[in-house]
DNA sequence: CTCATTTATACCCTATAAGGTATAAATAAA
DNA sequence: TTTATTTATACCTTATAGGGTATAAATGAG
């Protein structure tokens, strides 16, 4: 599944233009974190989802179910 | 540490009237888990921290690093 | 103060996330 | 189409989070 998280990684890598090996590297967590990562895997450790987030100035907390925090555009409906 | 999502559920479970075994109870999780995601212990597994969140309508979620997410009435401004 | 409740620490075991390697499947450029 | 690049899956090992129990330290009521 794709989640928010999911989608707001690879949406930013992108804007970055990094690929996940560059993500990984500057993030310093495995090749196969960023890619479980931008797969929405539930199970991830918080420190390392927090070690890529913070190379955007992001982190993750709690944000209400339904509320899309700012990340631009999307939900079309 | 205390952390913003450490603050967020402790004053989410008080304001709900629960100690920290009805809360373990509630989410489905350990005791001990409740116990380390309110001390701030960071390599929490976010499924286990969305266990939580969801009681009270919350998630993980990516939020900028200095915005103080609506900790619990609304957003001002 | 004592006693009850709640929360924090410590020890231990089990399940599993992290990450490496390899491979396969997309994606894109020629 | 072929070939290169990027991304996704699978297998495996190691480190550690989760959680139970026990204990200690707060917190609060009397």
């Amino acid at each position: 599944m794709k989640t928010r998280l999911a989608t707001f990684v690879k949406d930013k890598r992108k804007q970055a233009a990094m690929n996940q090996e560059d993500l990984s590297f500057a993030a310093g967590v495995g090749l196969r974190f960023v890619r479980d990562l931008e797969q929405g895997k539930p199970t991830l450790r918080m420190d390392k989802v927090n070690q890529v987030l913070n190379l955007f100035g992001y982190e993750l907390g709690p944000v209400a179910q339904n509320r899309d925090e700012e990340s631009q555009s999307s939900v079309s409906e």
